[in-house]
DNA sequence: TGAATAGTGTCTTTCAGACAATATGCC
DNA sequence: GGCATATTGTCTGAAAGACACTATTCA
């Protein structure tokens, strides 16, 4: 940072979005669990009646960081999350109202957090599969796209699959965490085996029998500090 | 983006600074090659006399990344270089005058690149070892701290290798490189062997002796485009 | 022929990937 | 016993890591 040149100082308009990550459980159907993102209907223009993610303006002497956190509580109802930063989107004609810098967070919720439309006070908030999203405003497709992958690449060498499962969980949860984030299937030998090997999990000794057939430990994460392994 | 909540619309100031790394030859002294970084005294308060990374506002209507490519030209004198958009830091009390949000980029340059003083309008501009860096202005310590994370991480899984070296080198050198970024040695034959087998690599047919001992065969990248492996 | 750097092969261990049968609990 | 899900082991191929000698050029 440097004031000697480049001109006028302009004053953008600076935005955090928030990608409010899930994976949901699909009790009812027999389908396999979906990747799916939180978002809002927009209620003015530009791009009203249009989906778009949860964010707003970075408020004075608000650190970034705390301007995702306050979107997602207001937005989404959810705090104590995992949540980090993922690009920040810059293009002059993003908005087509003035110049608008948009710092783009990724956050993910467990699957048993409370559900989007109780706990915010947006007037419509609806959780979308990736799979299958509406027409979005802005770029915020482009912005989905750039989560989507950094969430895919992350999750296989690191942790953070944590902040999609609550406390305890059974292996199999893990593993539909994985292929619903990566899409397709993985084996199951070799997923346990990978996933003991690297010493993360704790068996809590309890065993969940909420389901039908043989009941199946529960696990815990050992740390939810950020570890990369590989 | 969404306008319709969180308070007044602030307009804080948004600057790209810019990281711009080169592996230095080193060629006369016997030590091993450094992980340099390009840096600028600051010529007027704050932190006058200090160190700060070259930078500047992002002008109206101006891509973020237009505004990196700009300041690479003007304060390193370099273009058509390797970029990526780094990490944002906008705590409010980074720059003591005022709100200033910056979008760090960092730039990776060939060795052979013409000298920094030579090149650049700024009054002084030095490349500094990572290992040695001098006192900085602003949060410009932590900055590079996460570029040189992000540098040391990703030269693991991809080819950008390729923006601190020439069109031609020798294996040698860009083992070099690698033990530069990574700060140990690696050994020859593995790493050869290694990076042979990810057929990024081309044969020029032509031999490098300019130097003592037996001359080397000359390697270009097959491609420039970021290549992932792993 | 000595100095300097380039170039090469084997062994061992670890990890990923393919693959199917048995165990447990509930009805 | 039948159903549903959990849990477990082996083989094979690929890649990583440790390790030392020969080849080429020039002075």
């Amino acid at each position: 940072m440097n004031t000697k040149k480049g001109g006028r100082a302009q004053r953008p308009l600076v935005t955090v979005d928030v990608l409010v990550f899930t994976v949901a459980k699909n009790k009812s159907q027999k389908q396999p669990n979906d990747l799916k993102i939180a978002l809002v209907k927009r209620a003015i223009p530009p791009f009203k009646g249009k989906w778009a993610l949860p964010g707003g303006f970075v408020k004075e002497n608000e650190p970034l960081e705390d301007a995702a956190k306050r979107e997602l509580k207001e937005e989404a109802g959810v705090r104590n999350v995992y949540l980090e930063q993922l690009y920040t989107f810059g293009n002059p004609e993003r908005d087509p109202r003035t110049r608008v810098i948009t710092v783009a967070y990724f956050a993910l919720v467990p699957t048993d957090t409370i559900s989007l439309s109780a706990a915010t006070d947006v007037s419509e908030a609806q959780w979308f599969p990736i799979k299958n999203l509406p027409e979005l405003a802005f770029d915020h497709k482009k912005i989905i796209q750039t989560g989507v992958e950094r969430l895919r690449s992350k999750i296989g060498y690191s942790n953070i699959a944590y902040g999609l499962l609550p406390q305890k969980f059974r292996l199999s949860d893990l593993q539909k965490v994985y292929e619903a984030i990566l899409g397709h299937k993985l084996d199951k030998r070799n997923f346990r085996r990978k996933m003991l090997s690297l010493g993360l999990l704790e068996e809590t000794g309890q065993k969940d029998k909420s389901g039908p057939g043989r009941p199946a430990l529960l696990y815990r994460f050992g740390t939810k500090e950020v570890v990369f392994f590989d």
